[in-house]
DNA sequence: CAGGTGACCTCTG
DNA sequence: GCAGAGGCCACCT
């Protein structure tokens, strides 16, 4: 045995990257499968995340439910086995799923980190609230 | 090694 | 809102 060199590890697992990723995305939240491949430092290769997701055996804890397309809409074609359970899982928690789609703007990763960022006063300019 | 595939994305009409 | 088209890129046949 004095053949090899050993580099058997790639330097940058995507796929590992992507996984750890995924595992970040906060529970009640969702993200998109290009944002995924973004934040791993993959950007443009969306299709990748769902292969990952895709290969990801049974057992394994990943909450892949959370990412969704683009738009928000669940990936797989509705009335399909996968389909039902990824909207089932996410509305135990807590999302809101109205004709396998969610509202990115109320639900979104990033919009949590805005969210975060605006740490509102809270308080209306207009007065349409009529409060107190 | 060429062509097909896909849990995608974006732009047009 | 729906339908096509192109682009994208790692994998699989």
């Amino acid at each position: 045995m004095s053949h090899t060199v050993v580099q058997d590890k790639l330097p940058q697992d995507p796929a590992a990257a992507i996984r750890a990723v995924v595992a970040r995305i906060p529970a009640g939240s969702v993200a998109s499968y290009g944002e995924i491949a973004q934040r791993a430092g993959l950007p443009r290769r969306a299709r990748l995340v769902g292969k990952v997701l895709r290969d990801t055996p049974d057992g394994v804890r990943l909450p892949w439910h959370r990412v969704l397309r683009s738009d928000g809409r669940i990936a797989f074609a509705p009335r399909t086995a996968p389909f039902r359970e990824q909207r089932a899982r996410l509305i135990e928690e807590g999302v809101r799923v109205l004709s396998g789609k969610v509202d990115l703007a109320r639900y979104g990763w990033d919009r949590n980190l805005d969210a975060a960022l605006w740490a509102p006063p809270v308080s209306e300019s207009s007065s349409k609230r009529s409060r107190r």
